[in-house]
RNA sequence: GGCGGCGUACCCAAGUGGCUAAGGGAGCAGUCUGCAAAACUGCCAUUCAGCGGUUCGAAUCCGCUCGCCGCCUCCA
């Protein structure tokens, strides 16, 4: 068996072949830490996140790094608009960054270099550059020679000839050609500095990549990630910089998860319906919208509307339903060892769906067939079925791992979906007292009212032979 | 203008040469229930934007047409 998954670089899917065997090295760009974190990052995160956890469940040994952009133009606009330390803003939205990822449940990341942190490495690595004529110093900045690159608009499938005809590229006198792109940027008066060997100034966006890939993951990576829009330029120059450094292959194999438009349309500033995280988790759980994010393909568009995320919501209900289900009504299924032959056998789709380019969706859909069976068996009150439910909770169990989503302990996830519910639970637990009584009388008026006024507040009441219970709906 | 992608049921969404075109949501009918809810059962795309071609065989490959989108500028 093996992974197959989609190479920007070539645009093919192919076989994941690792520079060593049994062993991943993959970076993925994080965030530039001037704002809150957008539901975009959280598609990006989430998704490479999944491919960490699944290249893992796969026995490989990933050493996964994701940087923190903590210098930037936009970091320093952002501190004179606060009117606070340049460092602040960076540490603060670090921080808001790491809280996003926690809540929804994306893991820690082997290293999470910072571009600060990586200097010595980027000067380093500029000199080599300008040594080897990539790259020419004006001025106390430094640019990078598009034309010396032979290779440059590999993988964006862009030629330079286009680009220099593009209007759109800024005519900068220092530069010698439009093209040609910042590696070091001298400081101008109030603004953050480094002392390289051009003078006091900061790194060009793209260099601090090229140098944490190097220094964290060595010359040749085997994959390379981030969102559809880092291709161009980013991701191009990374290359440039990169291969002409070292001159060896620089990545393997580039993954770009596609975006998130919002109601149809694209995010951004101008239109303003930037949807941070924080904001989609308050109305939300962190289940749901995973569930979302990873029911399309990493790569294809979606697009987030308050509707879809109840349709995961109303997914992850019927999941941790039938899950609650199999752990009350066959206890038994807790104690007894798994069948592996069963197990392997339900499994298999799931992982056949995972090798074909981290297919989430597809597997998602595995994961509820299973789950309409084990209602089925159960329904039924099947005895001998509870060999198949066994296998079913460790398959699911295993399925969590990577996905990271069915993970949780049903009565948590239904707890979690709990506490959005406006009435007190003390509340909630005393009109249901009232109702019941109401039905042993056969007031069956008076009862209605009461589940029809819980109802109305996305309170739905269930009566088992067991007792009544209540679940929140929307 | 250049490069790339997409168009599958009422909605979301897998499937990219050959088993009955996954799965979820919504809807309709039935079982269950005081009535519901949940679960289950049945129904819900002879057809994959349209047209033409290749093939024994295509939603899947090729061509054209129509529609939508992204990148080419900071952007996940």
């Amino acid at each position: 068996m093996s992974i197959k998954v989609y190479n920007t670089l070539t645009g093919k899917k192919e076989v994941l072949q690792p520079v060593e065997e049994g062993k991943i090295r993959m970076y993925v760009c994080g965030p530039t830490v001037y704002d809150l974190s957008h539901i975009g990052h959280a598609r990006s995160a989430v998704s490479f996140d999944v491919i960490y956890r699944y290249l893992a469940y796969r026995g490989f040994d990933v050493n996964y790094t994701r940087n923190y952009t903590d210098i930037d133009d936009k970091i320093i606009a952002r501190a004179n608009k606060d009117g606070t330390d340049w460092r602040e803003i960076a540490e603060r939205y670090i921080k808001a960054f790491d809280e996003d990822m926690e809540a929804l449940g994306v893991v820690l990341p082997t290293h999470r270099p910072r571009a600060t942190e990586t200097m010595d490495k980027i000067i380093e690595l500029i000199e080599v550059l300008i040594q080897k004529g990539y790259a020419y110093v004006t001025d106390g900045d430094v640019y990078y020679s598009v034309r010396r690159f032979a290779d440059y608009g590999k993988l964006s499938g862009k030629n330079i000839e286009e680009l220099e005809s593009g209007a759109r590229v800024e005519v900068d006198e220092r530069k010698k050609d439009p093209l040609d792109f910042a590696l070091w940027k001298a400081s101008k008066p109030g603004e953050p500095w480094w002392t390289s060997p051009w003078g006091r100034g900061r790194p060009g966006w793209h260099i601090e990549c090229s140098a944490m890939c190097l220094k964290w993951l060595g010359t040749t990576i085997d994959i390379h990630g981030g969102g559809k829009d880092l291709v161009f330029p980013h991701h191009e120059n990374e290359v440039a910089q990169s291969e002409a450094a070292t001159g060896k292959p620089f990545a393997r194999y580039w993954l770009h998860n596609g975006f998130v438009n919002i109601e149809k349309e694209k995010m951004s500033k101008s239109l303003g319906n930037i949807l941070n995280i924080r904001d989609v988790l308050r109305g939300h759980t962190s289940e749901s919208v995973r569930l979302f994010l990873l029911s399309s393909h990493y790569r294809s568009p979606i697009d987030y509307s308050e509707d879809s995320l109840r349709e995961a919501e109303a997914k992850a209900e019927r999941f941790y339903r039938t899950l609650d289900r199999i752990e009350k009504e066959r206890p038994e299924t807790s104690k007894t060892a798994v069948d592996k032959g069963i197990e392997e056998e339900l499994m298999a789709p799931i992982l056949e769906a995972m090798d074909d380019d981290f297919n989430t969706a597809a597997a998602i859909g595995k994961v509820f067939e299973e789950v309409t069976r084990a209602n089925r068996l159960m329904d039924r009150g099947d005895e001998a079925a509870g060999m198949e439910l066994r296998a079913m909770l460790s398959v699911f169990k295993k399925t969590a791992g990577f996905l990271g989503v069915f993970g949780k302990r049903p009565q948590e996830y239904f707890d979690e979906r709990k506490e959005r519910v406006a009435l007190p639970a003390e509340e909630i637990e005393r009109l249901i007292e009232e109702r019941n009584e109401a039905r042993r009388n056969r007031d069956y008026r008076r009862a209605d009212a009461i589940r029809d006024e819980l109802k109305d507040k996305g309170i739905i009441l269930e009566d088992r032979p067991d007792g009544t219970v209540w679940t929140v709906r929307g």
